[in-house]
DNA sequence: ATACATGCAAACATTTTGCTTTGGC
DNA sequence: GCCAAAGCAAAATGTTTGCATGTAT
């Protein structure tokens, strides 16, 4: 589940940026052949506003999902978006698969707090690209992409 | 679910060693107020031997559990290997959750292929170790770790 | 008109808990 | 003998699927 927390550490959130993000992936998607609908239009916006990874639940249960689409439509929007390479998933230690925007050239890594569950974007520049060329190589694993968390008590439970 | 892969990459696993290993972390666990069992034992042992992590399911199916302990016991005995800091818990992007060993000083990070599941360990140094410590000055955060995983296709299934 | 998308409910997989019995100390 | 540990079964949680209906194209 989500945990908000705005801390002045937040970058400025661009509404309309945000908008214009959400428009252009609905017009990819469209061009993929995905149909325009409220769920997916909806879905997309969380999902571009959100500044940190949401789970399933998270966006079944977002005031912002003005349809109200349900949790099993969120589900398989959610599968296609991840096929078309518009967002990925990952594991934060709770039981649910959380999912996030891939934004170009920009790769965020997390916080999370092993107590509360707190979770905070890091805004660093991730050592760890050019290590992921160098396993390609080496391994000959292909398509590499990374996830980099850290854990461990954030100040109000430690 | 765990798949095997010995590849030529493996390290050389001293089977003398890792016996003293896990009947170190026995004293330990029993020093800490748990008591001599064999599900412990061999719990213990499979960790130990187990080059990459493990699932509860993983666990709770080896062969060389021969206490046949269930499946609550395992998991039991794993919480309780959770708190005493002997082991740490990851997600590798399927359902199930996996444990590790924690070796001192020694941190791994793992290459998953998307397609097949297979699970490697790798034996990089790895470039985060530095930044931990500087987040944990600027963010407040406490005994932090970190969690890296590097997901792709392997060859086999390029 | 034809797929694709949706809602609802049921099926699944995995983790977690309750309670009684067993066994380490 | 006492309390932790184990076994078994049921509850809980979150994901995934089947199928009939609705809707974008």
């Amino acid at each position: 589940m989500l945990h908000h927390h705005h801390s002045s550490t937040c970058r400025h959130h661009d509404t309309a940026a945000a908008g214009k993000l959400a428009a252009e992936l609905l017009d990819r998607a469209r061009s993929a052949g995905l149909r325009r609908t409220k769920a997916l239009e909806n879905i997309l916006s969380i999902l571009v506003e959100a500044h940190q990874p949401l789970s399933l639940a998270d966006i079944a249960e977002s005031p912002d999902l003005t349809s109200g689409a349900d949790k099993a439509t969120v589900y398989r929007v959610l599968i296609k978006l991840e096929e078309l390479g518009f967002i990925r998933r990952l594991g934060l230690h709770d039981r649910s698969t959380y999912y996030t925007l891939i934004h170009a050239g920009h790769h965020d890594d997390y916080l999370i707090c092993t107590q509360c569950g707190r979770i905070q974007s890091l805004d660093i520049s991730c050592p760890v690209e050019a290590l992921e060329k160098q396993i390609e190589t080496t391994t000959g694993f292909r398509k590499l992409y990374h996830e980099l968390e850290f854990y461990g008590l954030c100040p109000k439970c430690a």
